[in-house]
DNA sequence: AGAGATTTGTCCGTATGTATT
DNA sequence: GAATACATACGGACAAATCTC
Protein backbone atom coordinates (compact mmCIF):
# COMPACT_ATOMS: atom_id res chain seq x y z
CA UNK A 1 0.00 0.00 0.00
CA UNK A 2 2.60 2.50 1.15
CA UNK A 3 5.99 2.74 -0.45
CA UNK A 4 8.55 4.51 1.75
CA UNK A 5 10.94 4.74 -1.16
CA UNK A 6 8.43 6.46 -3.39
CA UNK A 7 8.71 10.07 -4.41
CA UNK A 8 5.56 11.02 -2.57
CA UNK A 9 5.93 11.44 1.17
CA UNK A 10 4.64 8.60 3.29
CA UNK A 11 2.17 10.78 5.17
CA UNK A 12 0.77 12.04 1.87
CA UNK A 13 0.39 8.51 0.62
CA UNK A 14 -1.48 7.61 3.78
CA UNK A 15 -3.69 10.69 3.42
CA UNK A 16 -4.40 9.61 -0.17
CA UNK A 17 -5.44 6.15 0.95
CA UNK A 18 -7.74 7.47 3.64
CA UNK A 19 -9.18 10.12 1.32
CA UNK A 20 -10.04 7.44 -1.21
CA UNK A 21 -11.91 5.48 1.43
CA UNK A 22 -13.83 8.58 2.45
CA UNK A 23 -14.75 9.67 -1.07
CA UNK A 24 -15.68 6.14 -2.09
CA UNK A 25 -17.92 5.78 0.92
CA UNK A 26 -15.94 2.91 2.44
CA UNK A 27 -15.62 5.31 5.35
CA UNK A 28 -19.09 6.80 5.60
CA UNK A 29 -19.97 10.24 6.97
CA UNK A 30 -20.13 10.10 10.74
CA UNK A 31 -18.01 6.98 10.85
CA UNK A 32 -14.87 6.91 12.96
CA UNK A 33 -11.47 6.45 11.42
CA UNK A 34 -9.20 3.88 13.03
CA UNK A 35 -7.34 5.32 15.99
CA UNK A 36 -3.88 6.74 15.49
CA UNK A 37 -2.38 3.76 17.24
CA UNK A 38 -4.29 1.43 14.99
CA UNK A 39 -3.25 3.23 11.83
CA UNK A 40 0.31 3.11 13.12
CA UNK A 41 0.10 -0.68 13.24
CA UNK A 42 -1.88 -1.14 10.04
CA UNK A 43 0.49 0.85 7.87
CA UNK A 44 3.76 0.41 9.72
CA UNK A 45 4.47 4.09 10.20
CA UNK A 46 5.11 6.22 13.23
CA UNK A 47 2.38 8.02 15.08
CA UNK A 48 3.68 11.41 14.03
CA UNK A 49 3.38 10.36 10.43
CA UNK A 50 -0.20 9.22 11.00
CA UNK A 51 -0.98 12.55 12.61
CA UNK A 52 0.43 14.43 9.65
CA UNK A 53 -1.78 12.43 7.32
CA UNK A 54 -4.90 13.07 9.37
CA UNK A 55 -4.01 16.76 9.61
CA UNK A 56 -4.14 16.95 5.82
CA UNK A 57 -7.66 15.58 5.79
CA UNK A 58 -8.68 18.00 8.51
CA UNK A 59 -7.32 20.85 6.45
CA UNK A 60 -9.41 19.68 3.53
CA UNK A 61 -12.50 19.67 5.69
CA UNK A 62 -13.02 15.94 5.23
CA UNK A 63 -12.74 14.88 8.88
CA UNK A 64 -13.02 16.36 12.33
CA UNK A 65 -11.40 15.09 15.45
CA UNK A 66 -12.31 15.64 19.04
CA UNK A 67 -10.45 14.49 22.03
CA UNK A 68 -10.54 11.83 23.03
CA UNK A 69 -13.39 10.68 20.86
CA UNK A 70 -11.22 10.25 17.81
CA UNK A 71 -11.47 11.31 14.20
CA UNK A 72 -14.68 10.97 12.24
CA UNK A 73 -15.70 11.59 8.66
CA UNK A 74 -17.49 14.90 8.51
CA UNK A 75 -21.16 14.88 7.72
CA UNK A 76 -22.35 17.48 5.31
CA UNK A 77 -24.32 19.99 7.37
CA UNK A 78 -27.68 21.36 6.31
CA UNK A 79 -27.28 24.32 4.03
CA UNK A 80 -28.89 27.63 4.85
CA UNK A 81 -29.74 29.66 1.78
CA UNK A 82 -28.92 33.34 1.87
CA UNK A 83 -30.53 35.50 -0.77
CA UNK A 84 -28.43 38.19 -2.38
CA UNK A 85 -29.32 40.70 -5.02
CA UNK A 86 -26.40 43.09 -4.74
CA UNK A 87 -22.97 43.43 -3.18
CA UNK A 88 -19.72 41.51 -3.33
CA UNK A 89 -18.65 38.07 -2.16
CA UNK A 90 -15.24 36.78 -1.17
CA UNK A 91 -13.93 33.67 0.58
CA UNK A 92 -11.02 33.11 2.90
CA UNK A 93 -9.99 31.04 5.89
CA UNK A 94 -11.30 32.26 9.23
CA UNK A 95 -9.09 33.34 12.08
CA UNK A 96 -9.15 31.12 15.15
CA UNK A 97 -11.47 33.63 16.77
CA UNK A 98 -13.90 33.60 13.87
CA UNK A 99 -13.85 29.82 13.97
CA UNK A 100 -14.96 29.90 17.56
CA UNK A 101 -17.67 32.47 16.95
CA UNK A 102 -19.09 30.65 13.98
CA UNK A 103 -18.47 27.27 15.54
CA UNK A 104 -16.80 25.76 12.51
CA UNK A 105 -14.04 23.15 12.55
CA UNK A 106 -10.69 23.40 10.83
CA UNK A 107 -10.75 23.15 7.08
CA UNK A 108 -13.87 25.24 6.66
CA UNK A 109 -13.63 28.62 4.94
CA UNK A 110 -15.92 31.59 5.46
CA UNK A 111 -17.92 33.64 3.00
CA UNK A 112 -17.69 37.40 3.31
CA UNK A 113 -20.67 39.24 1.90
CA UNK A 114 -20.49 42.99 1.66
CA UNK A 115 -23.68 44.85 0.96
CA UNK A 116 -25.17 48.12 2.04
CA UNK A 117 -21.84 49.08 3.56
CA UNK A 118 -21.81 46.15 5.98
CA UNK A 119 -19.77 42.96 5.83
CA UNK A 120 -21.46 39.76 6.88
CA UNK A 121 -19.59 36.54 7.57
CA UNK A 122 -20.97 33.06 7.01
CA UNK A 123 -19.68 29.56 7.70
CA UNK A 124 -18.70 28.01 4.38
CA UNK A 125 -19.99 24.56 5.23
CA UNK A 126 -23.48 25.72 6.18
CA UNK A 127 -24.18 28.43 3.69
CA UNK A 128 -25.14 28.69 0.07
CA UNK A 129 -25.68 32.07 -1.47
CA UNK A 130 -28.48 32.41 -3.97
CA UNK A 131 -28.07 35.28 -6.34
CA UNK A 132 -31.53 36.53 -7.16
CA UNK A 133 -32.22 38.51 -10.26
CA UNK A 134 -32.56 42.12 -9.15
CA UNK A 135 -36.17 42.82 -8.47
CA UNK A 136 -36.92 45.30 -11.20
CA UNK A 137 -34.68 48.28 -10.84
CA UNK B 1 6.64 36.24 25.67
CA UNK B 2 5.87 32.54 25.69
CA UNK B 3 4.70 30.82 28.83
CA UNK B 4 5.18 27.03 28.69
CA UNK B 5 3.06 26.65 31.80
CA UNK B 6 0.14 28.53 30.30
CA UNK B 7 -3.09 26.88 29.32
CA UNK B 8 -2.60 27.66 25.67
CA UNK B 9 -0.16 25.41 23.85
CA UNK B 10 3.27 26.84 23.18
CA UNK B 11 2.98 26.48 19.43
CA UNK B 12 -0.35 28.32 19.50
CA UNK B 13 1.19 31.10 21.55
CA UNK B 14 3.98 31.38 19.02
CA UNK B 15 1.47 31.44 16.17
CA UNK B 16 -0.38 34.21 17.99
CA UNK B 17 2.78 36.27 18.31
CA UNK B 18 3.68 35.88 14.66
CA UNK B 19 0.10 36.57 13.57
CA UNK B 20 0.12 39.81 15.52
CA UNK B 21 3.29 40.91 13.78
CA UNK B 22 1.77 40.10 10.41
CA UNK B 23 -1.55 41.82 11.02
CA UNK B 24 0.12 44.86 12.55
CA UNK B 25 2.44 45.16 9.58
CA UNK B 26 5.60 44.60 11.61
CA UNK B 27 6.04 41.73 9.21
CA UNK B 28 5.03 43.22 5.89
CA UNK B 29 3.57 41.33 2.93
CA UNK B 30 6.36 39.71 0.96
CA UNK B 31 8.72 39.86 3.90
CA UNK B 32 10.40 36.69 5.09
CA UNK B 33 9.78 35.30 8.53
CA UNK B 34 12.82 34.38 10.58
CA UNK B 35 14.04 30.91 9.70
CA UNK B 36 12.86 27.96 11.72
CA UNK B 37 16.26 27.69 13.33
CA UNK B 38 16.17 31.34 14.24
CA UNK B 39 12.70 31.13 15.74
CA UNK B 40 13.88 28.10 17.67
CA UNK B 41 16.58 30.23 19.28
CA UNK B 42 14.52 33.39 19.72
CA UNK B 43 11.70 31.69 21.57
CA UNK B 44 13.48 28.78 23.18
CA UNK B 45 11.34 26.06 21.67
CA UNK B 46 12.08 23.04 19.55
CA UNK B 47 11.99 23.13 15.80
CA UNK B 48 8.97 20.86 15.70
CA UNK B 49 7.09 23.38 17.79
CA UNK B 50 8.09 26.18 15.46
CA UNK B 51 6.87 24.16 12.52
CA UNK B 52 3.52 23.57 14.17
CA UNK B 53 3.14 27.31 14.70
CA UNK B 54 4.00 28.14 11.11
CA UNK B 55 1.64 25.42 9.89
CA UNK B 56 -1.21 27.22 11.63
CA UNK B 57 -0.44 30.43 9.78
CA UNK B 58 -0.23 28.55 6.50
CA UNK B 59 -3.63 27.06 7.19
CA UNK B 60 -4.98 30.54 7.74
CA UNK B 61 -3.56 31.68 4.43
CA UNK B 62 -1.33 34.26 6.07
CA UNK B 63 2.02 32.89 4.91
CA UNK B 64 3.43 30.64 2.24
CA UNK B 65 6.61 28.72 2.39
CA UNK B 66 8.67 27.44 -0.45
CA UNK B 67 11.66 25.34 -0.18
CA UNK B 68 14.21 26.31 0.65
CA UNK B 69 13.51 29.99 0.32
CA UNK B 70 11.70 30.09 3.58
CA UNK B 71 8.38 31.38 4.77
CA UNK B 72 7.08 34.74 3.67
CA UNK B 73 4.04 36.81 4.48
CA UNK B 74 1.57 36.37 1.69
CA UNK B 75 0.88 39.33 -0.50
CA UNK B 76 -2.69 39.98 -1.31
CA UNK B 77 -3.03 39.08 -4.99
CA UNK B 78 -4.85 41.27 -7.42
CA UNK B 79 -8.52 40.55 -7.32
CA UNK B 80 -10.37 39.59 -10.47
CA UNK B 81 -13.97 40.67 -10.41
CA UNK B 82 -16.51 38.17 -11.64
CA UNK B 83 -19.94 39.52 -12.40
CA UNK B 84 -22.92 37.45 -11.38
CA UNK B 85 -26.58 38.09 -11.75
CA UNK B 86 -28.00 34.66 -11.04
CA UNK B 87 -27.00 31.29 -9.66
CA UNK B 88 -25.62 29.98 -6.39
CA UNK B 89 -22.30 30.38 -4.62
CA UNK B 90 -20.56 28.09 -2.14
CA UNK B 91 -17.07 27.90 -0.64
CA UNK B 92 -14.93 24.99 0.45
CA UNK B 93 -11.33 23.86 0.57
CA UNK B 94 -9.90 22.58 -2.69
CA UNK B 95 -8.60 19.09 -3.16
CA UNK B 96 -4.88 18.78 -3.77
CA UNK B 97 -5.62 18.39 -7.47
CA UNK B 98 -7.73 21.54 -7.60
CA UNK B 99 -4.96 23.37 -5.79
CA UNK B 100 -2.54 22.41 -8.52
CA UNK B 101 -4.88 23.33 -11.32
CA UNK B 102 -5.75 26.72 -9.86
CA UNK B 103 -2.21 27.23 -8.62
CA UNK B 104 -3.20 28.26 -5.12
CA UNK B 105 -1.19 27.60 -1.95
CA UNK B 106 -2.41 25.93 1.19
CA UNK B 107 -4.90 27.88 3.23
CA UNK B 108 -6.80 29.24 0.26
CA UNK B 109 -10.41 28.15 -0.31
CA UNK B 110 -12.25 28.02 -3.60
CA UNK B 111 -15.49 29.60 -4.70
CA UNK B 112 -17.96 27.40 -6.52
CA UNK B 113 -20.36 29.27 -8.73
CA UNK B 114 -23.21 27.39 -10.29
CA UNK B 115 -25.14 29.07 -13.03
CA UNK B 116 -26.77 28.00 -16.25
CA UNK B 117 -26.28 24.39 -15.18
CA UNK B 118 -22.51 24.66 -15.03
CA UNK B 119 -20.27 24.87 -11.98
CA UNK B 120 -17.29 27.18 -12.16
CA UNK B 121 -14.46 27.14 -9.67
CA UNK B 122 -12.39 30.15 -8.68
CA UNK B 123 -9.37 30.68 -6.45
CA UNK B 124 -10.56 32.36 -3.27
CA UNK B 125 -7.56 34.64 -2.99
CA UNK B 126 -7.85 36.06 -6.47
CA UNK B 127 -11.56 36.40 -6.95
CA UNK B 128 -14.30 38.70 -5.82
CA UNK B 129 -17.81 38.10 -7.00
CA UNK B 130 -19.87 41.15 -7.77
CA UNK B 131 -23.56 40.57 -7.61
CA UNK B 132 -25.09 42.83 -10.17
CA UNK B 133 -28.66 43.89 -9.93
CA UNK B 134 -30.42 42.04 -12.70
CA UNK B 135 -30.18 44.17 -15.78
CA UNK B 136 -33.83 45.05 -16.21
CA UNK B 137 -35.84 41.87 -16.34
C1' DA C 1 -15.72 7.30 44.05
C1' DG C 2 -11.98 5.41 42.08
C1' DA C 3 -8.97 2.99 38.96
C1' DG C 4 -7.67 1.95 34.56
C1' DA C 5 -7.83 1.95 29.59
C1' DT C 6 -8.18 4.55 25.40
C1' DT C 7 -7.35 8.43 22.39
C1' DT C 8 -5.72 12.63 20.97
C1' DG C 9 -2.67 16.79 22.20
C1' DT C 10 1.74 18.65 23.06
C1' DC C 11 6.75 18.81 23.17
C1' DC C 12 11.18 17.28 22.74
C1' DG C 13 15.33 15.14 20.44
C1' DT C 14 17.58 13.09 16.52
C1' DA C 15 18.57 11.83 11.88
C1' DT C 16 18.45 12.18 7.03
C1' DG C 17 16.94 14.04 2.54
C1' DT C 18 16.40 17.77 -0.88
C1' DA C 19 16.88 22.11 -3.00
C1' DT C 20 19.08 26.47 -3.27
C1' DT C 21 22.76 29.76 -2.66
C1' DG D 1 32.01 21.62 -1.76
C1' DA D 2 29.93 24.12 2.00
C1' DA D 3 26.29 26.41 4.22
C1' DT D 4 21.48 27.20 4.72
C1' DA D 5 16.60 26.10 5.11
C1' DC D 6 12.74 23.44 4.88
C1' DA D 7 10.65 18.37 4.53
C1' DT D 8 10.17 13.94 6.19
C1' DA D 9 10.26 10.29 9.56
C1' DC D 10 11.28 8.04 13.71
C1' DG D 11 11.31 7.62 18.70
C1' DG D 12 9.98 8.80 23.46
C1' DA D 13 7.44 11.08 27.18
C1' DC D 14 3.81 13.17 29.55
C1' DA D 15 -0.82 15.68 29.74
C1' DA D 16 -5.81 16.00 29.23
C1' DA D 17 -10.35 14.32 28.30
C1' DT D 18 -13.60 10.70 28.19
C1' DC D 19 -15.37 6.19 28.94
C1' DT D 20 -15.80 1.79 31.32
C1' DC D 21 -15.67 -1.27 35.06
Amino acid sequence: MIDPSADRAVFRQLADLLREQILSGALAPGQALPSETRLTQDYGVSRNTVRQAVAILRGEGLVTTDRPGGTRVRERPERVVIEIDSGTVEARMPTAEERRELDVPEGVPVLLVERDGRTEIYAGDRTVLRVSPGRGN
